[in-house]
DNA sequence: GCACTATATTCCTTAAAAAGAATATATAAG
DNA sequence: CTTATATATTCTTTTTAAGGAATATAGTGC
């Protein structure tokens, strides 16, 4: 139950759903996802432990950098399946398509100064 | 987007999964759901409404009583979805067994002075 | 070693949700 | 019309989550 309500939760911030459907286009770094948000930093770190912690994110070291991907559903049955529901719903969204416009331009060396 | 993140966050209470759980097995007043999760009346109803704005539960009257079930889904394809993946899961969760278990013997009768 | 950068964590403040008590509405029965 | 019952609503308090600033950790390159 506790596995439930912890995937609901996380999917109950905006912020959050945007972070998972722009995971869905490509994995990116806390400082890619921080400036497709307009978001600080710390703020960011916070969601994506709350994403990670529902099972939803999973995260990999490279260097300097943390790249956030989506996880392979494999901890809960219910954050596989709310990805498989994500990867078709709020495409039309047009804040979401905006970002997901947005984040094809993003290049990380111009962000990472 | 506020649809989805509204739906998710009404899944995202305990009480609010448990009487979803409930309703699968049978329609119910709230002075029933009462009974079952031993909650004040005013949080039922609360709860309830919170549920119902988020198109997972419907409501009619029956002179002095509400009842309330389970949503055709129509408002929203998320709460349509949603629902469904609930009417497996949890199931083997000991608290949702033992509360499906508990309203089988609930008797709307007994319950309501 | 030092300086620099990306990310995480802590602490504090603010906003939002839940719990609780009291009251209001509405329907039924006498 | 009065009484009683089921539910809803309001208001207040408490708890929980989010935002923000500052700091800590951990790599990288010199």
């Amino acid at each position: 139950m506790k596995d439930f309500t912890a995937a609901m939760k996380a999917l109950s911030d905006q912020n959050r759903v945007k972070i998972i459907k722009m995971l869905q286009h490509k994995s990116m770094c806390v400082c890619e996802i921080k400036a497709a948000l307009n978001l600080p930093q710390p703020s960011v770190s916070k969601h994506l432990k709350i994403l990670e912690k529902a099972g939803l994110v999973s995260s990999q070291k490279d260097g300097l950098w943390v790249n956030y991907h989506l996880s392979d559903g494999s901890r809960t049955p219910y954050a596989a399946t709310l990805l498989g529901n994500l990867r078709h719903w709020l495409d039309d969204d047009p804040e979401i398509a905006g970002l997901v416009e947005k984040i094809s331009f993003l290049n990380r060396k111009d962000l990472c100064k």
